[in-house]
DNA sequence: TCTGGGGTCCTAGGACCC
DNA sequence: TCTGGGGTCCTAGGACCC
């Protein structure tokens, strides 16, 4: 016996998604069995692909790349696009079945859930996951593949080996024949430029940077030197941390504009549609911000941000918006806007505000309006109230989070 | 290659304190 | 006023994840 963590991960999950949904009503074709994405909307320019079908990898198809160049190696590519709230519903459904077989169980993200299964046989750890496996593909109509090791990172690495619909372990002493071999960038945490400057090293597999030396990769690549250099020979110690008990850092909201933006009001009043859809969810949350950041990305594609942090916590919409325009205003050279963000951090507890003596006076008055307005729109649907800003302008009075207008009831067996 | 949106963590430099 | 070291906080940017 020993402790036994799972890895579920959904298969090509968006467009697994989409595509039972469509089974489901109505539709004869299986986006699964065609070359499919699900992909943003290109005359907005969110045009990438979010996520793609196993028959459009034979085309080379990879996610993130923009439409135009999906198209241009598979002409017959069937595109649909996303149904998040659709997304969140699936992911709940799984996360029920999963919670049948263990109380401990860490969401990581919509489609991806550890599991700690505790002590238990490996015997007993196969056909536990094989069942779980099955029961997901015949009750809720999508499949996932499972990883069966002794830690997360394992877990998660054995679970990317073949899909879909498979179960796969790797304990420790199969490092070496499954996961040495695989070229370094699929090891967790070996994005692109860490691959780049391991290539440059000459290390190309997993394996050569296991056996490398980790005080080189420290000079080289800092403490992420050590990370890697670990995961690399299977060392991962971290818990699968439940539900609950992870703190949110930050949060924030971000879009792309549907052309360059060039003037400074209209630039303001994507900012305030932002904050329309940010501010709420921290007030949901309870959870009052102090470090308040805007980010801009101007048409040449340059990032550049600026944030500060005030002397108390808030969530008043008025507070933050004002703040967010004004950091707009010290940040922005006049260059033309193609995307804004604003985000929030250092976030404390709404139910242990501390009292400062520094507290916007106009933050009682703003917070009964807040509330006010967070009501209505419960009751009333989120455009019973809008920004007079908004009133016949092309800015949307809402804009990015989850898309709620094309959401449509799913019956109970998914 | 004309490149989304939501997060986390790390680094490096500077301010400021003792 | 300069020297020094350690600690903490803040800011901007960059890497990674999904």
């Amino acid at each position: 016996m020993e402790k036994i963590i799972f890895h579920v991960d959904v298969n090509s999950a968006y467009l697994s998604w989409n595509a039972v949904w469509d089974l489901q009503h109505g539709k004869t074709l299986d986006l699964r069995t065609v070359p499919s994405i699900v992909g943003g909307d290109p005359e907005s320019r969110h045009g990438i692909v979010l996520a793609k079908s196993i028959p459009s990898k034979k085309f080379g198809i990879k996610t993130g790349e923009t439409l135009f160049s999906a198209l241009m190696k598979c002409p017959d590519l069937k595109i649909v696009p996303p149904r998040y709230s659709m997304y969140l519903k699936a992911s709940d459904a799984m996360l029920e079945i999963l919670r049948e077989y263990s109380p401990i169980i860490e969401r990581y993200s919509i489609d991806e859930c550890f599991m700690d299964m505790g002590q238990r046989t490996r015997e007993d750890a196969w056909e536990t996951a094989n069942r779980i496996r099955e029961r997901i593909r015949d009750e809720l109509g999508f499949t996932v593949n499972i990883g069966i090791s002794t830690g997360k990172l394992l877990a998660k690495m054995s679970s990317d080996f073949q899909k879909p619909d498979r179960v796969h372990t790797l304990y420790r002493e199969e490092i070496e024949k499954k996961m040495w071999p695989l070229p370094v960038e699929e090891l967790f945490m070996v994005g692109p430029q860490t691959a780049k400057k391991l290539r440059d090293m000459n290390i190309r597999t997993i394996g050569d940077l296991a056996r490398s030396d980790p005080e080189f990769l420290h000079q080289r690549l800092k403490k992420h030197g050590y990370v890697i250099f670990a995961y690399a020979r299977g060392m991962d110690s971290s818990l699968v941390r439940n539900e609950g008990t992870v703190g949110m850092k930050g949060m924030g909201n971000s879009t792309t504009l549907p052309f360059d933006f060039t003037d400074r009001i209209s630039c303001h009043n994507v900012l305030l549609s932002l904050g329309e859809t940010l501010v709420p969810r921290l007030r949901e949350a309870r959870k009052l911000a102090r470090t308040i950041s805007i980010h801009i990305r101007t048409s040449d594609f340059a990032t550049t941000s600026t944030q500060t942090t005030l002397s108390f916590a808030t969530d008043s919409t008025s507070v933050l918006m004002e703040v967010s325009c004004q950091l707009f205003d010290e940040l922005w050279n006049g260059d033309p806007v193609r995307h804004l963000g604003i985000s929030f951090a250092q976030l404390e507890e709404k139910d242990v505000q501390q009292l400062s003596l520094f507290q916007d006076p106009r933050l009682e008055k703003g917070k009964r309006l807040d509330a006010l307005i967070d009501r209505l729109r419960t009751d009333f649907g989120r455009d019973a109230v809008i920004r007079a800003t908004f009133v016949n302008s092309p800015v949307k009075a809402f804009s990015g989070g989850v898309e709620e207008k094309d959401y449509v009831f799913m019956n109970s067996y998914l």
